[in-house]
DNA sequence: ATGAAAGCGCTAACAC
DNA sequence: GTGTTAGCGCTTTCAT
């Protein structure tokens, strides 16, 4: 039975064929009480042979929810946010409501026009990373949200999953110590982005309560691109002689590109300069050697956020900031210099 | 103003509060014509201070049409989908229409309750890669559809976007010949999947039009993971003693986690063994040596479809089915023996 | 247990 | 140019 998509049986159609009223087939269609189990039987019967699929847009319409929820993040083809949004996507799926995706390019434009998307789609509810430089003061999204991401500080009152970025940088530093490498050059995000403020506030915190020197690091920046990471190791490698050296970076992929940029110097990794990234994507695993970094817990982030949002809507109090560990992944571009001389190489990896 | 979810504003309340009826207000957001330029004014201004957003619902239950489109496609957090679901969402942006995307994980029941979810969700059309080993014919998807992917060839009569996989590998055996391996190993997908005997088939036909032996080449089979990859190449390398070697693998995450099995067995790729890949996801460039692949136009494959579903949309004839040329990407796993002895290393890489 | 009627917020005819 | 009138397909009272 072969119906253009303009001309879809609705329960009029049903009714007609199962010889009972609109009402009576919405009850037996909606599995409530108060129905013979023999007429619903009848009605699932006609709506099977006619093919009949609910309007969902009617139902959203007459009941005010739409069983969508939103999901803007900065771009889907980003390994990170793919994960993201397939933790989303799973447990949305779990309570069988749909997602929609948006990316916004960290442009305000276009996540404003992404809201204003979801709104007029009358979402149930939204999980947004928020785009850091914006002007304009969004504390009002004008529908249940969850902020994910580190600018989630930003609007203190709502709800917000993300990851202990805090912690991370604590096991990568408490990591790098226990190799031998105390004084890691870092290679963070762009000036005056939040994430970079706390990730530069975290290493400076973990000096100071460990009675360390905090000041004088060697600090580069990057874009959180794999070309700008290259291009700070290749100028870190330029000014700075000594040897072995040891990097910190804010993410996997700058990580990825200071190690290219390391290979191409010809030198070698680990054995001349140690590399940490931040993340966990998946493309770690593939350099050589495989990059040592601290991972988020992406897919977990997405799931998380979704539930709270789901829990929220549902009525339920939720808490109002979610913290997800980190977690070392230890792999092969970090040098362990921890019993050797400065001044000798070690003989074994 | 803030306003809860429930009682947001409608034509209605922007009709009160400008002194019109409820349609000369839709005639106004609508931006049509027959209407007084100052009355636009008046209501757009009276919206703007009411935070009135149109209802999508509403408008859609009337109308007929959502302005929503589906994309189900077997994994968002893949490299290579999440590239295409980028390019389909971009194109889509541009028409001011939204995407709901579905991941299937390559299962045909997961497939049918998302395609049922798009469905009922009302949305204009949608694009599919459909599950290759499903049972029922689902030749009428009951909404206008395109197809993506090699498995689109079972729905000849319907629209379809994909990569031409045969000029593809063409590209890949000339490239492999004229560095001097004329007999590479293969690396296909799992026994009885299309794409695999598709790719079977081009290379069989390769050999044959250029009056080579298509018989006795090495073929391995792989489930497209990198773990599996891994596990041919170490099969390969127990069984073939010969050096220096070749494989050409249908993807590159399989090509990647071969390049893994040459490291662990301590050989070096190229010099011992030279790798090609097929797809061109980013994650190519970190492995050492970069991977040389062959790469599908993922985002133009996303982007294109979305084109031809627009245009099936507007009533326009599409042309059934659209086959984007892939693009010899040279990185550094295939070694140059055009100019060697077959007895002698290359002095210099 | 079933039916009738009244909308949800909007657009599309048709009047004026 | 603007207002009136019907619905789109469903859920929700309220009767019966």
């Amino acid at each position: 039975m072969r119906h253009s998509k303009r001309n879809m049986p609705t329960i009029i159609d049903v009714a007609r064929r199962s010889g009972v009223s609109k009402s009576t087939v919405g009850r037996a269609l909606s599995g409530g009480k108060n129905i013979n189990p023999e007429t619903k039987e009848k009605i699932l019967k006609a709506a099977q042979e006619l093919g009949y699929e609910r309007n969902h847009l009617a139902q959203s319409l007459r009941s005010g929810r739409t069983g969508m929820l939103g999901l803007v993040i900065p771009d889907i083809a980003n390994p990170f946010w793919a994960e993201v949004a397939r933790g989303a996507q799973d447990k949305a799926a779990e309570t069988g409501a749909s997602l929609l995706v948006f990316s916004s390019d960290w442009n305000s434009e276009r996540e404003a026009s992404h809201l204003r998307a979801l709104r007029q789609a009358r979402v149930d509810g939204a999980i947004v990373n928020p785009v850091e430089n914006r002007i304009e003061d969004l504390n009002h999204f004008g529908m249940p949200v969850v902020l994910i991401g580190s600018s989630a500080e930003r609007y203190p009152e709502l709800p917000s999953v993300g990851s202990d970025i805090i912690q991370g940088i604590g096991l990568g530093l408490d990591h790098l110590n226990s190799l031998g490498h105390h004084r890691p050059a870092f290679l963070l995000g762009p000036f005056g982005r939040l994430a970079r403020v706390k990730f530069q506030r975290a290493v400076h915190d973990y000096f100071v309560v460990r009675g360390m020197d905090p000041t004088d690091l060697l600090i580069e920046q990057g874009d959180y691109t794999v070309k700008s990471g290259k291009a700070a190791m290749e100028r870190i490698l330029a000014t700075r002689p000594e040897r072995p050296l040891c990097l910190f970076a804010a993410n996997d992929l700058m990580a990825l590109g200071a190690l290219l940029a390391v290979r191409e110097a010809g030198l070698t990794c680990p054995d001349d300069v140690s590399i940490l990234g931040f993340d966990g994507i998946p493309a770690g695993v593939f350099s050589d050697p495989g990059l040592s970094t601290i991972a988020k817990p992406a897919r977990g982030i997405g799931g998380q956020s979704m539930t709270v949002l789901l829990d929220q809507l549902s009525g339920q109090t939720v808490e109002s900031r979610l913290v997800l560990p980190c977690k070392l992944v230890p792999r092969g571009t970090l040098r362990d210099l921890s019993n050797t001389e400065p001044t000798k190489l070690k003989a074994t990896g």
